[in-house]
DNA sequence: TAGGATGATTAAGT
DNA sequence: ACTTAATCATCCTA
């Protein structure tokens, strides 16, 4: 029955199984039952993270981890469990032989490195799809795409407020940035993201902003300067545009 | 509830 | 490092 002569060893030796190893240590599957400590989670580390909204989001994700760690762990005590029992029964399957046949240490030995090898690459398995389990909690939870908030009004007022008042040049430099950020009450990054997508939208389709840009135009316009009273009212409805930044006409924005 | 608006991420270029 | 362009995932309104 036992007639097994498979050297089949894995290809790959431990690299894969070293990296899966340490993945799930990282995250915290594996090792000692930690509770209460987030430690290694590598949260807030992408740009624009919202600093608020934390531990409430959190608990639902540490919940979820807590349970794909459980399932790891039990399957994981399931193959130990019957990769020592198989090992048993084949030692003593071993030993009744031995009695029609003479068995070296050497060949137990062997046999029972075998069924360990075997039992290790179906853990392997295991850590892989916990691996690949908690990736796509990771993707599900901790993509800040997943829990996009809009700006406040007073955010978009100010950021607006720049853009169409810069229009020829709408790039604002790291300082401005970070006053914009003060003043709309967001990061940098967003601000910078926030730039980054009105650029390539007003770029993309200038007639649907045409109102907006009047709008905010008017706006700076007026608290800007009111140096000209002119009673000549609005009109002029189309036709407000030509000085984007798209076009070639360039550094004629000196408003006298 | 479909589709546009919007903030964030990614790939590729500079 | 920063931008563009495309795309994702969610929000929001008709």
């Amino acid at each position: 029955v036992l007639s097994i002569r498979g050297i089949q060893e894995e290809d790959p030796p431990d690299a894969q199984l070293m990296r899966l190893d340490n993945m799930l240590l990282a995250e915290g599957v594996s090792g000692p039952e930690k509770r209460g400590r987030g430690g290694p989670m590598a949260v807030a580390a992408t740009s624009g993270g919202c600093p608020n909204d934390n531990s409430i989001e959190h608990s639902d994700y540490r919940a979820k981890l807590s349970q794909i760690r459980q399932i790891y762990h039990s399957e994981l005590e399931k193959y130990e469990q019957a990769c020592s029992e198989f090992t048993t029964h084949v030692m003593n399957l071993l030993r009744e032989q031995s009695r029609t046949r003479p068995i070296s240490p050497k060949e137990i030995e062997r046999m029972v490195n075998i069924i360990h090898g075997k039992f290790s690459t179906i853990q392997m398995q295991l850590k892989q799809s916990t691996c690949e389990a908690v990736m796509i909690l990771r993707s599900r939870f901790l993509d800040a795409r997943r829990k996009r908030r809009n700006f406040s009004k007073q955010a978009t007022e100010v950021l607006n407020e720049y853009f169409y008042s810069h229009l020829s040049n709408p790039y604002p430099s790291e300082e401005a940035k970070e006053e914009l950020a003060k003043k709309g009450g967001i990061t940098v990054s967003q601000v910078s993201n926030w730039f980054g997508n009105k650029r390539i939208r007003y770029k993309k389709n200038m007639g649907k902003f045409q109102e907006e840009a009047n709008i905010y135009a008017a706006k700076t316009a007026v608290d800007a300067t009111n140096v000209v009273a002119q009673g000549n009212q609005a009109n002029s409805p189309s036709t407000p545009n030509s000085d984007g930044f798209l076009t070639p006409c360039h550094t004629s924005d000196r408003k006298i």
